[in-house]
DNA sequence: TGAAATGTTGGGGCG
DNA sequence: ACGCCCCAACATTTC
């Protein structure tokens, strides 16, 4: 029997593997990673690069990894030739390129006379499937959740298939070569105290947050210094584990505790629904990541501000909860969802940064980078975006702070010059007494800087900067 | 998944 | 005892 050739993507686990399942079926099966350099606005950044290396080293490790650099179709053309496979699967993706992608595979799998299937696996949901009354894809979330949750239990999770790992001999290229982590500064030298890439690692951080954190979930993710969030957002993206198991994990977690959905597990599975609503909104509108989705947006009055930016990404703003938020993110590689809100909220109304900038800037730096999650995410904060935050929604970082970060745990573990300073300042250093700040060893606009721009007066500049949108739409 | 301005109410101090 | 004022505390409106 001919051997199947699985086509690895953002899918690099064994569990609940549509594509896997169905090659399994078909006879040994070869496992391909393909890395492709095309050019594009898009390609992964440095970060994703790190977290892309550790679980194709994880998963090479149980399986035998056929690595490939090229144009999928060219590459699989090779591969079906060198290898004699009978039947290609793969897990279909819904990036702008993708579906152009999937046809010219398709094309050469044709020409080759070979099968060739497509599988979901990637979404709880087709983007096909969830569609309004009117046959128009949603638009705004909470009807999109509520078709999700009437529809019904998405599938059953699959069990990883048995299978015979295709043992024959094909050149494989060698992941060093592939230049994917950083070595001269090592940046990323911390990484592995806060992440463990791999199916391995995705499955035991699903089990701790099940078993660990659900509880009070619904509020307590809402707070940065505490261990509340579920972290599985890289493992999701990069398909270690799949929204589905994820989905049944945590709905059979609230069973056992309490013969039904509460509110810490309905909360998390209406996460997962953003996941999917975000990549039915990509699919649908594939210049999301560049352009508006509101076009009154696009005549936005921003400000050429490269000190800002700079300021922003190192740190350096002033604002307390603003800057532990980026310095989270530079050593961590991921930010605290609501730090996120008002850090995005920061660069764009605050420092009138297009939102463009920032989706770069997370898209270089998050482990957890992904194009439709974060496009969808910035145009929300930004007020352009589909069911977006109303502009003149305009965070305080002070108040946001003393909401979210009482104590200030969360400021003085990433911003460690203000550590000593008593919570009642720590997130507005400018205004303590100077007795106060000597004391903590505060030396404002020296050992940390002074606000780059005054909240109040960058609220209202942010208000007048809307009134002109609305001007210029009448 | 805001914040600030403005409006309303009610208790207490005080002449 | 009463009216007046002040001002939290809460509610509503506006941006």
């Amino acid at each position: 029997m001919p051997p199947a050739l699985l086509w690895l993507r953002h899918d690099l686990r064994l569990a609940d593997h549509p594509a896997l399942t169905a090659a399994a079926a078909q006879g040994s099966v070869i496992f391909l990673y393909i890395q492709d350099d095309a050019s594009s606005d898009w390609r992964p950044g440095n970060t994703s690069n790190w977290w892309l290396y550790q679980s194709l080293t994880a998963f090479a490790k149980r399986m035998q990894l056929v690595l490939r650099r090229g144009r999928p179709d060219t590459v699989i053309a090779d591969v079906l030739r060198q290898t004699g496979a009978g039947s290609l699967h793969f897990t279909r993706g819904y990036a702008p390129q993708s579906a152009a992608e999937e046809t010219r595979v398709k094309a050469i799998a044709d020409a080759a006379g070979v099968p060739c299937h497509r599988y979901g696996g990637y979404l709880l949901h087709e983007p096909e499937a969830i569609r309004n009354g009117q046959g128009e894809p949603y638009k705004v979330f909470t009807p999109f959740s509520r078709a999700c949750f009437s529809r019904g239990e998405p599938r059953a999770p699959k069990p990883v298939p048995t299978f015979t790992p295709w043992t024959g001999d094909i050149d494989s290229e060698s992941l060093s070569e592939w230049n994917l982590v950083p070595s001269d500064p090592d940046w990323a030298a911390g990484f592995p105290d806060y992440w463990h890439p791999g199916e391995t690692g995705a499955q035991q951080q699903l089990s701790r947050f099940a078993d660990e954190v659900l509880t009070g979930y619904s509020t307590s993710r809402d707070f940065p210094g505490v261990n509340g969030t579920s972290r599985l957002s890289p493992h999701l993206h990069f398909g270690e584990i799949s929204p589905v198991q994820c989905w049944h994990s945590i709905r059979a977690a609230a069973a056992r505790r309490h013969g039904a959905l509460d509110a810490d597990a309905e909360k998390f599975l209406t996460e997962l629904l953003w996941r999917d609503f975000s990549w039915h909104l990509l699919h649908h509108v594939p210049d999301l990541p560049e352009k508006p989705f509101r076009p009154e947006f696009a005549d936005f009055p921003w400000e050429a501000n490269p000190a800002g930016l700079k300021a922003w990404q190192k740190g350096l703003t002033g604002y307390p909860i603003v800057d532990a938020g980026m310095r989270e993110l530079w050593a961590t590689g991921f930010m605290h969802n609501r730090v996120r809100m008002i850090a995005a909220s920061f660069l764009i109304k605050h420092l009138l940064i297009p939102w463009q900038e920032g989706e770069h800037w997370f898209w270089d730096t998050l482990v957890d980078a992904d194009l439709a999650n974060n496009a969808a995410s910035w145009q929300w904060v930004a007020g352009s975006g589909a069911d977006a935050a109303p502009y003149f929604r305009i965070f305080n970082p002070v108040l946001q702070g003393e909401k979210f970060d009482a104590q200030g745990e969360y400021v003085r573990r990433w911003v460690p010059e203000l550590a000593k300073l008593p919570a009642q300042w720590i997130h507005k250093p400018w205004e303590a007494p100077a007795s106060t700040l000597s004391s903590a060893g505060v030396v404002i606009g020296k050992s940390y800087p002074a606000p780059v721009v005054a909240h109040g007066f960058a609220r209202n500049r942010a208000l007048a900067a809307l009134k002109s949108l609305k001007g210029a739409d009448a």
